[in-house]
DNA sequence: AAACGTTATATGTCATACATTTAACGTATC
DNA sequence: GATACGTTAAATGTATGACATATAACGTTT
């Protein structure tokens, strides 16, 4: 046979969008820098402003650019951050590809991990942000707040694991958790006492990993099944 | 002082975009349905085709719908896949947000944990699987076709975890490490001998959870600390 | 110096026309 | 009847021009 390839027919605003977003990833404009103007890149590419537009609305639906109006307006390259995994994460549950138990399971085993990596690099600074917050955990019992408080930890740990990857992917399945089970509004009191976390951080700032690691999963094992059951409800809320 | 809160302006693109977002997210349509044609959302709107137009290719950038032309096209509703989170931390890799170290000892945290999964899950089929991935492991030394053989069995693996969330996230740091390392096509045979997968396979096909983690942990150990340095040559080669 | 209006330069929206892609239907040809 | 071919219809893609709006910067008045 021969060895003819079908003929993609790329649209012009795709084409021009990958350029852009060529651009921005190979560092030719770097965060905060501002694309050129939507009358520049008219010319430099030859195509109607229709197609501009849709090019660059994509890079912003795509997270890489914001777009501001007004006289020294137009698009500005994003610092890109960890945040969009968290997004994904959130569309991944909203569209029903992950399980409230698979969000729990994989937190369970991976949470502990970082308690390890946070107590082998705990300075002085980080113990007493962690004495602060655990010392504020019962400010409050009104929603949202006390779901802040109480997860603060979480998300303090997760800060000093010293790899930005399990740093997003941590933060992320805390704010899934959290996000969902707040959505009932259960008794903090009673899915999450306070002093739930005195052990965990005893281990950290004594840069005790597998006391820290052992700490977090009996946590986490306590804490979870207290949640038990809450997709069903969340589902049929729906 | 008063409570007034800024007026923000949304933009008519955006609000479209979010009303189609979540029709799609509640299910009012689901994976493969499609969409109003750009007429119809015209009219029930009241907006122009611009704001229509500009609102669907946001859905398109977000990869909630793919857009077909002809008469038969329209925007259709994407079946939502974890793609995302790996083409996400493609990204971030690739604007200098992770490290390939970090990359590396994510890996090496997180893939032990799901091969031990993967041994408590595993069926005569799995192992089946396994054992001829395992053989054919040697076929080429051909890039890029040596590069899938030898990580196969790390896909398969986390296939079998029973875990979408872990199986995503892992996959997403193999084939990171994996396009990362076949940028230089380094000697295989050299950073990656065959069997060295053996005594894993062994561990996950006994259903030993332990000895699996055990195994996968000093697999990844060997292998990493072959591929040491690579990231500074990418950096300076770009 | 502060308040205010003006202006310039962006992006945002609307409307219309035409181009292109694609499936489906009909029709001639063999 | 099957195949090839042209036609048509319905959708998205692109071009263009006009006007709306947002915003910073400059000038002018007070």
């Amino acid at each position: 046979m021969n060895n003819f390839k079908p003929i993609k027919q790329i649209k012009a605003s795709d084409e021009v969008f990958n350029q852009l977003r060529e651009a921005i990833f190979s560092g030719r404009f770097s965060a905060g820098d501002k694309l050129p103007s939507e009358r520049e890149l008219i010319e430099k590419f030859a195509v109607s402003r229709t197609v501009v537009r849709e090019a660059i609305k994509s890079l912003e639906a795509r997270g890489l650019v914001v777009i501001k109006q007004g006289a020294t307006g137009g698009a500005f390259v994003k610092e890109m951050t960890f945040d969009r995994l968290s997004s994904d994460c959130n569309d991944l549950f909203f569209l029903g590809k992950m399980s409230f138990n698979e969000i729990c399971q994989a937190r369970l085993h991976i949470e502990p991990i970082v308690a390890g990596l946070a107590a082998k690099h705990c300075t002085p600074e980080h113990a007493k942000l962690l004495l602060e917050a655990n010392a504020n955990e019962s400010l409050t019992l009104e929603y949202p707040e006390t779901v802040m408080l109480r997860s603060k930890i979480h998300y303090l740990l997760a800060d000093m694991c010293n790899n930005r990857f399990l740093t997003a992917i941590d933060k992320s399945l805390i704010q899934l958790v959290g996000s969902i089970s707040s959505h009932f509004q259960p008794d903090t009191d009673k899915i999450h006492p306070p002093g739930m976390h005195h052990s965990i951080i005893d281990a950290v700032i004594a840069g005790d990993e597998a006391g820290a690691e052992q700490a977090m999963r009996a946590h986490l094992l306590d804490f979870l099944v207290l949640l038990d059951g809450i997709e069903e409800e969340y589902r049929h809320t729906q």
